[in-house]
DNA sequence: TCGCCAAATGCAACTGCCTTGCATTTGCAT
DNA sequence: ATGCAAATGCAAGGCAGTTGCATTTGGCGA
């Protein structure tokens, strides 16, 4: 194993080793800035880097997520498993409908409800996922009368 | 057509057929108090009611969540999609990752975000989906450590 | 540095969820 | 009652993700 190793001390902490295709993953994760599939993933390790195969991605995916060193969740439109990093810092994003532009936010709605459930029905939240959609400002001209559901 | 067209007027208002799956697929969604899985249903209308066929309640459902009667989601753990239907109202609930319950919620922290972040960055929030997860009453003796992420 | 072995990977087959094409049936307007 | 578009059943297919197994590789101990 080269020099390449950017993560070896990371992936150890883990107990796990350290590899090319392992470190391959992370830094092209490190350098998304919004969740990918492991398709988009795959395409992109075969252009820039070594070969690899598709189940490899999506184990390794998996191991990182079982570590929590990546968040799996699910695309809203059609339900593919997305990833990204843990930068565990808590951040949601919008989804502009219109454009399908994402926009990162860093407010995030949950911390009064987490004290007014624990003494309401005892019940400690440990996570959440949080998916926002509507219309971005270059979009609002265009908008639709909004769906009459969920819409607060 | 017999006399269990119960949403006859409901179907036809969203310029589609009163048949008996639809029919019957709506009945069942109404006795449902939490989001179903096609399967679920596809097994329960086999049991109680006539013969379907798998790839007609994906259609019917289908239909439905394009008229906004039903609404579609994704299971968190699985990615499975899940279906349940529109009641206009606006409502969560608690995931208990150790016993699987579920419970209702009809506190939505949104409402506050959604003037902010027009004032701020010009945003019309249409929707969001919220998904919460936790430890319940019962389950919390049992408690994990918490994972260090997602963990406001 | 070498050899060992569990862990990681490639490859290909496979599973399960969901979709689609097409022939038949059914709702409903006339 | 008749006609026709919409709905359905059936079977095949598509695609995301998984798995079994043979081979390779990383890391460790001699
Ligand atoms: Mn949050
Ligand atoms: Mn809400
Ligand atoms: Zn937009
Ligand atoms: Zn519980």
């Amino acid at each position: 194993m080269d020099e390449n190793s950017k993560y070896k001390e990371l992936l150890n902490r883990e107990g796990i080793k350290s590899t090319r295709h392992r470190n391959a993953i992370l830094e092209l994760l490190e350098e998304s800035e919004f969740p990918q599939t492991a398709e988009q993933l795959f395409i992109t390790l075969r252009e820039k880097t070594a070969s690899i195969d598709l189940s490899t991605v999506y184990r390794t995916l998996d191991t990182f997520a079982s570590k929590n060193l990546v968040i799996k969740s699910n695309r809203v439109d059609d339900g593919k498993a997305l990833y990204e990093l843990n930068h565990n810092e808590h951040k949601h994003h919008l989804l502009c409908v219109g454009c399908h532009k994402l926009i990162s936010i860093e407010d995030c709605p949950i911390g009064d409800l987490k004290q007014t459930l624990k003494s309401r029905i005892d019940f400690d939240i440990t996570g959440h996922k949080l998916e926002i959609y509507g219309y971005c400002h270059d979009c609002k001209k265009y908008k639709l009368p909004p769906a009459d559901h969920d819409n607060l």
